[in-house]
DNA sequence: CGCCATCATGAAACCGGTTTCATAAATACA
DNA sequence: TGTATTTATGAAACCGGTTTCATGATGGCG
C-alpha cells in the first residue's frame, strides 16, 4: 500500500503535487501530470481516507438515522439514498433508534462522533427543537416529517393531501358515512392525513362524525381493534379511511371474520402502498407516495448542504392514489 | 473542539497519558487518572475518529455489500446487524449492487477504499473465486450463502432442508404428484431448496419428474409463467412448491384467474415467510429462515474476525415450516 | 531591457491521535 | 546498602494526507 510520498519519489515530484494531481483542480504542467499518473498506475496508488480526512476534516461519508429499520418501506428508501450518494462518492452510514427517543438520540450522537459531513434523518422520536437545534451545527435532512423552523431542510409528502385524495374518492363512490382509524396523532402524518379526511368531508357539507375518528398506532392491532370498535357501534357507516396499510389490513381480518363483504357492505383505503397491498384479496386501494423521487431530492439536498449551499424550502411531493378493488359504491 | 493536547495541559500531563487514560487498558497512577477525567469532563472532550483512525490504522466500522436493498427482508437482517454492530461500538456502511457482478464489485470496492475494518457480503452476482480471495485480506463474513472455500466466513440457512421441509408436508398430506416451481438454479439457495425437494420424493420412493420442474428467477413475474406452464400439461398435478414466496404469490394469482381452488384442487407451500405470506387468501403456508439470529450470528463472528480470532465453521442455520392454509389433502 | 504578474513546484507545517522508547521513581531482593 | 525489577510518565516519532508559503521560471507589457 504504497504512501503519496513513495508516489511522489516514483515520479520524481513532490508529495505537494501528487495531491495536486489528485484533486484535479489546480494548475499542474501536463508533463508532470502525466508523469504522477504513470506513477500512481504502476504502484496501484490509492489514497488512505483516514489522512485525507484528518487533514480535510472531512468524512466523505453521511450518516442516516432510522427509527425502524424493518419497516415496510425503507428498504426502497435506502435504496435510493445509496445509489445517490455513492454516484457523488460519499458513504452512507446507518444507525437505527427503534422509535424511542433515547435511542434515536444516541444514534445521532454516533453518528457525529463518527463526524459525518451530514445527516439524514427519518425519525419520529426526536423533538422538532432537536433537529432545529441539530440543524444549525450540522448539515441535515429531515426525512418524512416537516419542522417549521427549518422548513428548508425538510423532505416530506402532503399528508393531509393523501388524506383528502382518500376521502375524496369515497365521497365520489357517494359514501355519506365514512370512519377514520388514524395513527398515532402526536404523529404528523397521522394528524395530516386525519385533516385531509376532515376537510373532504366539509368540503361535501358533510358534517365531520367525532366518534367515527378512532385513534390506532399504525399497527395491524390496531387496525383490527379500531375496526371492531366500529362494527360495535350503532351509527352505520359504509366506508372507512385507514391511517395506514397495516391498519387496513388489520381492518380486513376483522370484517372477514365478521362476514363482511368488501367493497359491497363496507369500503376500505389504506394509505402507503406497501407491498402487501397489491396482494389481498380483495386487492387495497391506497395512497401512493413517490419514495424514490423524496429520496432523491434528499440525498441531492444533503450533499449541497455539505458543500455550503443554503436552499429554499422545497415542495412538499405529492401523494396519488392507487385504485384497486375495496372501494365501491355504497348499498344504497 | 478541544485536542488531546489541551486536556493534557489541563490535566499537566502528557498526552500519551491522555491517551492511555482514554484506553483504560494501561497502569496509570489513581490519582493521575482522576485528574485527567476531570480536564476530560471539564473540557468536553471526545477524540477525533479520523486521527485515531489513522493513527491506529482501524475505521471502527464495517461494510454491508447488499445486492437487493430493497429486498422483502433486508430490512430485518439490518436492523440486527446494526444493532448489534453499534453495542460493539462499530459504525455501519452500506452499499449496495442492485445483483449487477460489476456494480456488486464496484460496492466491494467502494467499501474496501473507506478502509473498512470488515465487510458483511450478501450479494448473489460475485464469483465464489473473488470471496475467498476477498476472505484471504479482509476479515469477511458472507451471508446466506455457502461459499466451500471459506466455510467458516459463512452464515447460512440449510435451504435443502427448508425444501425437503416442505415437500415433505405435502406429501405427508397425502400428495404424489408434486411440481416444483424453482429459483434460479445458478444461485445455491434456488439449487438447494430443490435438491430438498428431490431428496423428499426420493424418500418416500417417489420417481421426480423432471417435466414437473421449472426453473424461474424468483420474481412473482416467473412465479405466474410457470404455474401457467404447468397448468398447461397433461399429467395431473395436486401440489407445488415454489421456490420462494414471490413465485407462489404468482402462481396465486394465474390459479385463481383459472378458478383453481386453493387447497382444495391444488396445494402450495412458499418460501421466506414474508410479510405478505400471512395476509394472502389463504394465508400462505411457507418455510420460515430465523433471520435475526442468522443477522447476530454474522456479525459477531465479524467482529470476532476483526479482532484477529480464526474461527470454525458454523452449523448452517435451519427453517422451520410455516403451516397456514395453502395446503390440505389432495382431493381423490 | 526591466519590472511585474502568472504559473509550476517543493519544503515544511499541520491535522490529532497512538505508540515506542527512555527515564525517573518506587519496590524487591540479596 | 547496592543492584535488579517494576511502575508511571513524558518526549518525540509516526500515521499519510492537505495546505500554506516561498521560490524559481516564464511571459507580457511599457
Amino acid at each position: 500500500m504504497p504512501t503519496i510520498r513513495e508516489v511522489a519519489a516514483y515520479a520524481s515530484v513532490s508529495a505537494a503535487t501528487v495531491s495536486r494531481v489528485m484533486k484535479g483542480e489546480v494548475p499542474v504542467n501536463a508533463e508532470t501530470r502525466g508523469r504522477v499518473e504513470a506513477a500512481i498506475a504502476a504502484l496501484g496508488y490509492a489514497p488512505n481516507a483516514f489522512a485525507r480526512s484528518l487533514a480535510s476534516n472531512r468524512m466523505g461519508g453521511v450518516g442516516l438515522v432510522i427509527s425502524h429499520l424493518a419497516g415496510p418501506f425503507m428498504g426502497r428508501v435506502m435504496m435510493t439514498l445509496e445509489a445517490t450518494l455513492r454516484r457523488a462518492n460519499v458513504s452512507l452510514l446507518v444507525a437505527s433508534g427503534g422509535g424511542e427517543a433515547g435511542r434515536e438520540q444516541e444514534a445521532v450522537d454516533f453518528l457525529l462522533g463518527r463526524r459525518c459531513d451530514g445527516l439524514i434523518v427519518h425519525a419520529d422520536a426526536l423533538s422538532d427543537a432537536m433537529l432545529a437545534t441539530l440543524a444549525a451545527t450540522t448539515p441535515l435532512v429531515v426525512f418524512n416529517r416537516r419542522v417549521l423552523e427549518i422548513d428548508a431542510h425538510c423532505i416530506y409528502l402532503d399528508n393531509e393531501c393523501g388524506g383528502y385524495l382518500a376521502t375524496r374518492h369515497l365521497l365520489d363512490q357517494g359514501h355519506r358515512h365514512i370512519a377514520c382509524l388514524t395513527g398515532p396523532l402526536r404523529q404528523q402524518d397521522a394528524a395530516g392525513r386525519l385533516a385531509g379526511y376532515q376537510r373532504a368531508l366539509k368540503e361535501r357539507g358533510i358534517q365531520v362524525d367525532e366518534q367515527a375518528i378512532l385513534e390506532g398506532d399504525f399497527t395491524e392491532r390496531s387496525g383490527e381493534q379500531g375496526m371492531a370498535a366500529l362494527l360495535a357501534r350503532a351509527a352505520p357507516i359504509t366506508a372507512v379511511v385507514a391511517g395506514n396499510d397495516d391498519m387496513a389490513l388489520g381492518a380486513m381480518t376483522i370484517l372477514r371474520a365478521r362476514g363482511v363483504a368488501i367493497p359491497q357492505t363496507l369500503s376500505l383505503v389504506g394509505y402507503d402502498n406497501e407491498a402487501c397491498a397489491r396482494h389481498v384479496m380483495p386487492a387495497l386501494t391506497t395512497v401512493h407516495a413517490p419514495l424514490e423521487e423524496m429520496a432523491q431530492e434528499a440525498a441531492e439536498r444533503l450533499l449541497k448542504l455539505v458543500a455550503g449551499a443554503s436552499l429554499p424550502a422545497p415542495t412538499p411531493f405529492m401523494p396519488t392514489l392507487i385504485e384497486r378493488e375495496t372501494v365501491g359504491p355504497p348499498l344504497s
